[in-house]
RNA sequence: GGCCCGGUAGUUCAGUUGGUUAGAACGCCAGCCUGUCACGCUGGAGGUCGACGGUUCGAACCCGUUCCGGGUCGCCA
């Protein structure tokens, strides 16, 4: 039977014993890790948050104690009172090895049913089963440590903001719908028949009204919901270290006190200390035509060349097709160089490959091999005459040993493909060194994209993104190739956060809705209250947020975000422990005016 | 919505011409054991082979459907 604390209180945590607190008088509080009976001396390790200390019971000198440790089990919490002493047989496995407690005292403080798995660091148990039973995993000590580090990120994000003048304010959970972007989650209203609020997927309008309000720096580490499918990185609700700075007009106003806040919680978490120097930053179409992405991992090469004035003179047919792509998107043909993959790449790989690239919407991919002293073969080598290799050869600095890999489409094809590819090629060969971070900023966005789906000219960040002084004219004259005060900060190749600088000048937040082809009265339905608030002293304002958890799991070294959420959502967006979401009473149905479904 | 992968004791897995009572390791239970720390030794319990249907004398295995989960593309201003 489980007993009461009484008289004991925990003295110290588990983990915090070392050869200099022999003799010590102490109170543990805890659970059973592993027990080891020996049939008149007990061993029991437990386990709190900082770590194990293991506890003797010895028949011998206290018989009576001995016996109610003989009913100990695994994950059973414990309170163990006990004087400090050196282990006869030392163990540097753990961080108190040296030292044990000789049990004094015990109380059994609730029992424990046998765990549906072990609860061990190293585990392989899968991951529905441990997210079922999620207070359970979070018993690891790495997940436990993971959750510790998330701790110390918001707390140097507070302390260092707190610092620059940054106020923390909170902005409503439930607020309006607003039209572009991701989808959002609803919640419907009791009192307002037919009408929802939603949830938000970022705090972005109410932000931008707390600078017109004059508090001047914010800062905000909340909540942000898109009820968009799942990824290893991405989950229907996470968190966003979210600020804005007024009186910033250049991109550099933000990311500076940013790189410092980032550097801040580099140094504090992992020790490392990128000192004084700036962070790079990469124009967005550096990034694209050397890495095809966004967001490059610069950490290897395979770096994409532009070939499509080589391309144009064969007779290749997928190429000159390509290049003749007419349209708001040109096509070219680009190639990266696989040096040294001649040997590594069987032609069953390589037509894995071209399978995979399929995947991310190429047609296919084009490819020559250059073996070691062997004769160049490959995909459409009857296409290309002597001057077209020769060229080529030049142009990739294609050699013995190396492979080349050609992508011909429309330009954003040919980047998602080869920018996939390099990923792709990275990880499966291990290119990547690991223990490295490489960080950056892009920088110099474009302002539109054309979607072909609405025929139209989008906001590539959102309609309030100022344009660069130089581009301003362009975006009335050649929009596509107007750029944005927009920034993302890169880390290992991934977006660890972005933003921009606003428009706070009127007549050029209507050209930029005109641009958009929203009418007057789309602006006023769609933003009415937020457009309206610029009419009253917009300061010149900008901010940016940084993904909270993108953080934690990039400085804790793990591939999955649900790793460093206490309780997160499965590839669905439901719960495994909770079974959220759930169906619900019509009777509370009734009350929000939604009909139930009925099933035929 | 598309594509790929997975589902067999509590857990991780094995299980081929389709053929007795479906195995192993760890965990669990019991007994023995005074220096273990992956304790050891002996014994034991534990299975709707994800579900449903079909083929067959006979299905964990073959076929179909479906459920659950993972990854990814679309999507994520």
């Amino acid at each position: 039977m489980a007993e009461f604390m009484g008289e004991l209180r925990r003295t110290d945590y588990a983990g915090t014993f070392r050869i200099e607190s022999v003799g010590k008088e102490v109170t543990v509080m805890g659970w059973v890790q592993k027990r080891r009976n020996l049939g008149s001396l007990i061993f029991v390790d437990l386990r709190d948050r900082t770590g194990i200390v293991q506890a003797v019971f010895d028949q011998a000198t206290t018989p009576s104690l001995f016996e109610k440790a003989e009913k100990i089990r695994s994950e059973y919490v414990l309170a163990i009172s006990g004087v400090i002493r050196e282990r006869e047989n030392k163990t540097d496995k753990i961080p108190t090895g040296a030292v044990e407690i000789l049990a004094s005292d015990l109380k059994i403080l609730a029992e424990a049913d046998t765990t549906p798995f072990e609860i061990v660091d190293d585990t392989d148990v899968n991951e529905n089963l441990r997210l079922k039973y999620r207070y359970l995993d979070l018993r690891r000590p790495s997940l436990q440590n993971n959750l510790i580090t998330r701790n110390t990120i918001t707390k140097v994000t507070r302390d260092y903001l707190d610092e620059l003048g940054f106020l923390e304010i909170e902005t409503p959970m439930l607020g309006k719908s607003s039209p572009e972007g991701a989808r959002e989650y609803l919640v419907p209203s009791r009192v307002h028949p037919a009408c929802f609020y939603a949830l938000p997927q970022s705090p972005q309008l109410y932000k931008q009204l707390l600078m017109i309000s004059g508090f001047d720096r914010y800062y905000q580490i909340t909540k942000c919901f898109r009820d968009e499918d799942l990824r290893a990185n991405r989950q229907p609700e996470f968190t966003q270290i979210d600020l804005e700075m007024s009186f910033v007009e250049k991109i550099e106003d933000v990311i500076y006190p940013v790189e410092g806040l980032v550097k801040s919680v580099f140094k504090k978490t992992l020790g490392i200390d990128y000192g004084d120097a700036h962070f790079r930053q990469m124009p967005y179409k550096e990034a694209m035509e050397r890495y095809g992405s966004d967001k490059p991992d610069t950490r290897f090469g395979l770096e994409l060349v532009n070939v499509s004035d080589i391309a144009k003179e064969c007779d290749f047919k997928v190429f000159t097709d390509a290049l003749s792509i007419e349209g708001p998107i040109k096509g070219s043909v680009r190639a990266i160089n696989a040096k040294g993959f001649a040997s590594k790449l069987s032609r069953k790989d390589i037509d894995a490959l071209v399978e995979f690239v399929k995947t991310l919407g190429a047609k296919g991919l084009a490819w020559l091999s250059f073996p070691e002293g062997g004769e160049i073969k490959g995909s459409f080598l009857k296409f290309l005459n002597e001057d077209n290799i020769a060229k080529i050869k030049e142009r990739m600095d294609f050699s013995e040993g190396d492979v080349l890999f050609f992508a011909a489409d429309k330009d954003n094809v040919v980047f998602n493909t080869l920018g996939g590819l390099r990923l792709h090629l990275a990880e499966k060969y291990s290119l990547i060194d690991e223990n490295t971070y490489d960080i950056l900023w892009i920088t110099e966005f474009p302002m539109f994209d054309y979607s072909e789906e609405e025929g139209r000219l989008v906001a590539v960040h959102h309609p309030f993104t100022a344009p660069m002084d130089e581009d301003l004219e362009l975006c009335e004259t050649d929009p596509l190739k107007a750029r944005a005060k927009a920034y993302d900060i890169v880390i290992n190749g991934q977006e660890a956060g972005g933003g921009s600088i606003r428009i706070n000048r009127r007549d050029i937040q209507e050209k930029m809705f005109k641009i958009l082809g929203f009418t007057p009265e789309d602006t006023a339905n769609k933003f009415g209250f937020f457009v309206e608030a610029f009419k009253y002293g917009a300061p010149p304002h900008g901010g940016l947020a940084l993904g909270l958890d993108r953080l934690v799991m990039l400085i804790t070294k793990n591939d999955s975000i649900k790793d460093v959420i206490a309780f997160p959502k499965v590839q669905n967006a439901s719960c495994l422990m909770t079974g959220a979401p759930y169906l619900v009473d019509d009777k509370q149905l009734d009350e929000l005016h939604v009909k139930p479904i009925v099933k035929e």
